[in-house]
DNA sequence: AATTTTACTTGCATATTGCAAGACAAATAT
DNA sequence: ATATTTGTCTTGCAATATGCAAGTAAAATT
């Protein structure tokens, strides 16, 4: 019904204010990670991970990520109940982001645990490390055609 | 008086998850962004920018982030009602991850305003660019000695 | 046809954020 | 010396976001 207060204010022009209207919540990021570090593209999926998000907010950050259009959705070929979830080649771009929060816990808190198969590469050449994973995001997550650019 | 429930629970293990439950709300990396890009160091300035943070907010974040070993305080020797604000080893290492940000957003939204310095730099050479920018941090934070390692 | 699975929605409790005002010590002005 | 201003926070309360449990609905499975 009232679908016009769902606007969320710009805090300012910054950028990287504005990046964090996308993503500077509780948990965009950790939805993302699982599209990118994992296979699990559906709901339920999402759901099982270890953060335990709540059903609620899971269904609304999807929406206001699939509106920023960071991840698209589509119906499941093999199951018509579920949509997949994939990343758009701007939710591809959040890798570093993403991959920085990790390396950064990683060398501040031993506890943390890390994908330690990067964790060589990054630290050698993390660039290249970045072109690579793309890559491979890319092949994952834009294999439908027209739905992104 | 309750001392004790100040605990934040962790969500999880992973390393992504544990770097957002210290800088993953809506204010910690903007005030990270400006203690990084502005010479902003007191209470009054970090609440002067363009975002507009309310003063309760910016005192909890900044206790939680010294908490956190991500800022340090110091009293200013020139005004001793004021407080000053450096970034720690640990904080300067957090520069990739708001530069990543940053540079998400420029090259997905053109209204976004980055450090345009910065950018040609980042597109030849991120890390370099990380490196030199952590050299010019560390001169302008860690100058205060024994307080940090 | 009945049951189960999947993707949500709804209602309500709790926690976080936002806003305005106030407290208090130190600096500055008179 | 006294009064005012400045700077760093606190406090109270409203608004929003999150967390939890239960419920709905459609498609798949039995």
């Amino acid at each position: 019904m009232e679908e016009n207060c769902n606007e969320k204010m710009r805090r300012s022009d910054c950028a990287v204010s504005m990046a964090l209207d996308s993503v500077g919540d509780r948990w965009s990021l950790l939805i993302l990670r699982d599209l990118m570090f994992t296979d699990k593209r559906s709901y339920g999926e999402l759901q099982s991970s270890a953060e335990k998000i709540a059903t609620n907010i899971l269904a609304t950050r999807l929406v206001a990520l699939e509106k920023n259009q960071i991840i698209y959705k589509t119906p499941d070929p093999t199951d018509s109940r579920r949509s997949l979830y994939y990343l758009t080649e701007k939710g591809i771009d959040l890798l570093p982001v993403v991959t920085e929060l990790m390396h950064w816990m990683s060398k501040h808190n031993p506890d943390a645990s890390a994908c330690t198969a990067n964790t060589t590469a990054y630290k050698k050449d993390r660039v290249s490390l970045y072109k690579e994973m793309t890559k491979q995001l890319k092949k994952a997550h834009l294999q439908h055609g027209d739905l992104v650019k």
